[in-house]
DNA sequence: CGCTCCCTTGACGACTTTCAATGATCGTGG
DNA sequence: CCACGATCATTGAAAGTCGTCAAGGGAGCG
């Protein structure tokens, strides 16, 4: 397994799940950064029985839930990544978010009948359903851990669209990245970003020229380098220090 | 009461409540105004059982409980508002939201060891304390949905910031306290509000000048008008247009 | 009355967006 | 295996929005 990659390099692209891929995948399913990081030990163990049931293949670029579509289950993504949109008032789509194995979608869904965003693959992805109904006590006291821990990065979030300049921006979602990973136990300093720059570019609120440019502005620093979809970090701290400038 | 303010003409400004005011407070205490607007029938009534704990009084500027605090409670607020704010690296003081009656507090909290916002009231406020002890079964289901819903607000938030000129967070930031005041048929297009316009332009990522003059622009096209804190919005149809222009 | 804090207004400059064109990459099909 | 089209990424120049700096005015409070 490719440790600086988000996904196993033995997921299969497409397809049914045989019995050789859904090995590979419960291998993986246990893993610790397959699982929300917020949780431990009990908590942990009691989230994991929950879900339980065999994940399913996901194709990229695949609608997982639809803005309006009934609620009727949470989703634990294991293995590949998604992007959460919202239409604009013109048509556009816009980023939100994005989710990382180990993430459970539908919190902001919970307490309602129907989604409030579109969650799109942006690779192929193993995912499992958490039906409504297995919402117990248990369950549901994890739960608002998880969701704590949603709004918190969230505030994070209001302060670096709200108060950051365009390479702080960047540097903030770089590194939001990075200490995931790290979290994780994964390399934090190379890794493959799974969304295109377009992509990027409405998450930070900003035009993908720009974020063109001011990877540009980072690699002539040196903070930064990106070549296609894999990027390299060679210091951590200096990236620290510019987002808090 | 004037239905046009935030709190009750009655609320003392500060001191012990004697039992006059507690009467009025407790009043006040069952409108619906004062609880959570995500609950309704039965759920609404749980979590009234859970906070009915007499609210008390807290004076306007008070830290309400402050970032690194340990969480022994989340509180409910019952009349006033408050204001969350983060100190930025540089010790600035940055605002990442507001809380009116009905709001509860520590959302972000409840799955955590310590505050991560301070809470500061921007007016006399009553509030009522909900132990950690408190978190029951039931009342954990309720605080599923309040805190789903403050997560889509959040994402909301995260449209606004990232994707709106000053103008139209402006808008924004109007119709969210109108359309919180509709829910609870209170008075829409006349009010006041808590808090200075530094708090605003905090909130919004934008400097306090900008927002004088966009408040300027906005006044000059009839949108809106403002004479120290009391606001009026003539035509929200408009405004509502502007926002998502 | 004087202090402090808040709000307003002006001129200037920096950062970002916009518009436009070119170049790269990737998946598809011949 | 290569050619093709579509999507994505890069770069330039011009325009606009917004932030910065500075000064003056006003409201509330002790």
């Amino acid at each position: 397994m490719d440790s600086a990659s988000f996904h196993s390099a033995n997921v299969p692209v497409s397809g049914e799940a045989t019995s050789h891929q859904q090995a590979n995948c419960h291998a993986c399913v246990f893993k610790a950064q397959c699982l929300p990081a917020e949780l431990d030990g009990e908590e942990l163990a009691d989230f994991e029985r929950a879900v339980l049931h065999p994940p399913r293949p996901v194709k990229a670029g695949q609608v997982l839930v639809r803005k309006g579509d009934a609620v009727h289950a949470l989703f634990a993504l294991r293995v590949g990544s998604l992007k959460a949109v919202i239409n604009a008032a013109d048509g556009a789509e816009r980023v939100v978010g994005f989710r990382y194995p180990g993430a459970v979608i539908g919190l902001a869904e919970s307490g309602h009948k129907v989604w409030a965003r579109t969650f799109v693959t942006l690779e192929s992805a193993w995912i499992c359903r958490i039906p409504i109904d297995a919402l117990n006590h248990t369950l549901r006291r994890q739960l608002v851990h998880l969701m704590s821990a949603c709004l918190r990065r969230e505030y994070d979030h209001h302060l670096t669209l709200a108060f950051h300049t365009n390479a702080q921006k960047v540097a903030s979602f770089l590194l939001e990245i990075s200490e995931y990973r790290q979290r994780r136990h994964l390399a934090a300093q190379r890794f493959t970003l799974p969304m295109s720059n377009l992509d990027i570019a409405s998450y930070l609120g900003m035009r993908h020229e720009s974020l063109s440019r001011t990877f540009g502005t980072l690699h002539s620093r040196g903070l930064f380098y990106k070549s296609g979809k894999r990027i390299h970090i060679p210091d951590l701290e200096a990236l620290r220090a510019l987002r808090s400038e």
